[in-house]
DNA sequence: ATATCTGCAAAAAGTTTGCGTTATG
DNA sequence: CATAACGCAAACTTTTTGCAGATAT
């Protein structure tokens, strides 16, 4: 199995890891944060997987090292990471629950500002095509392309009432984004 | 402002709505299911939204409707939608969060199956010629590719013992998708 | 030394479930 | 008329927050 092992995109060596601690210690004293124990196993954690976990893995892992740390510390080093850009969130958990009555198969814009999520299409996104990159890790049943940037509405909004955040096109009624 | 309307996905006219709701009321009677009001409303509204409303969004809209409708019934509705493949929910709200150490450009595998995400990289699939067709509906800051399939451990694991759901190489630690 | 961070516990937000009643097929 | 679906309320999960005490700089 290791001999057939496809790099796409390999596991960290220990060296790689290393680096990438450092890189985030140095980050954190830059911006003034605390390089604390939780959050350097935290973030060590991170940089030496591969497969993306969630919080409640992440606290089942550092707790080995660190029995004592409690689930919100992770969740609360993980927002800091995101927010320092020292980590990203995979999937978009963005809000709640979003419904797509279109079947026909077809990739999404989504409003970094609003949350708006549009449709749209391309022939030149060929499905079989775009898959192929993927092939190594795994069979491709579908291929979805999300774009962010700000929609019309949003860029539009900007433009005229420079830092107003109280038009939101995307979401009718009143809905809160985090409190 | 209208006469630019860039046509991507143009939203649904009113007959092509009420194609959408009949599919729907055929599809739930060939499936045993019965066809209310409060379920017609809903995909109804579903149908003719082009901007992937929330259960909460739905739930308001179809209140000017039926003032007495209570939003679990949204919510089961819209589940219901999903089993019947009339519907299908977007931002992959799954799970939970997932983080990512990984801040070069990169695009995710995710199993349909376990949940794993993985990191995959592709020259091919340059992030501004991607971008380019979801112009019309906005700027495009950050492209992302989502391929959906089996990874290779599930597929390993239904090759060897058919239907088998226990072994779950995705995600460590024993955690539960829905109870 | 002190301002930040942690851990505990409780709250908040979104979604699901149990149960008695209503209404579809 | 039988049974599926509804509405209400309460449970459950995941994530966030307030506060007293621990700790990095």
């Amino acid at each position: 199995m290791r001999r057939t092992e496809q790099k796409t995109v390999p596991e960290p060596g220990a060296d790689e890891i290393a680096r990438r601690v450092e890189r985030f210690c140095a980050a954190a004293r830059r911006s003034g944060l605390r390089v604390t124990r939780q959050r350097r196993e935290i973030f060590a954690c991170l940089a030496s997987s591969v497969d993306h976990p969630d919080a409640e893995t992440v606290f089942a892992a550092v707790r080995k090292t660190l029995p004592d740390i409690s689930l919100d510390t992770v969740y609360r080093t993980l927002r800091m990471l995101c927010d320092e850009a020292l980590v990203t969130e995979v999937s978009s958990r963005s809000e709640t629950m979003r419904f797509d009555p279109n079947m026909e198969p077809h990739h999404h814009h989504v409003c970094i500002r609003c949350g708006r999520i549009a449709d749209f299409t391309d022939a030149r996104l060929d499905e079989r095509s775009l898959g192929q990159a993927a092939r190594p890790l795994g069979s491709v049943i579908a291929v979805q392309v999300v774009a962010k940037g700000e929609c019309r509405d949003c860029a539009k909004t900007v433009a005229t009432k420079s830092g107003s955040s109280s038009a939101r096109p995307g979401l009718p009624e009143g809905r809160k984004d985090r409190k």
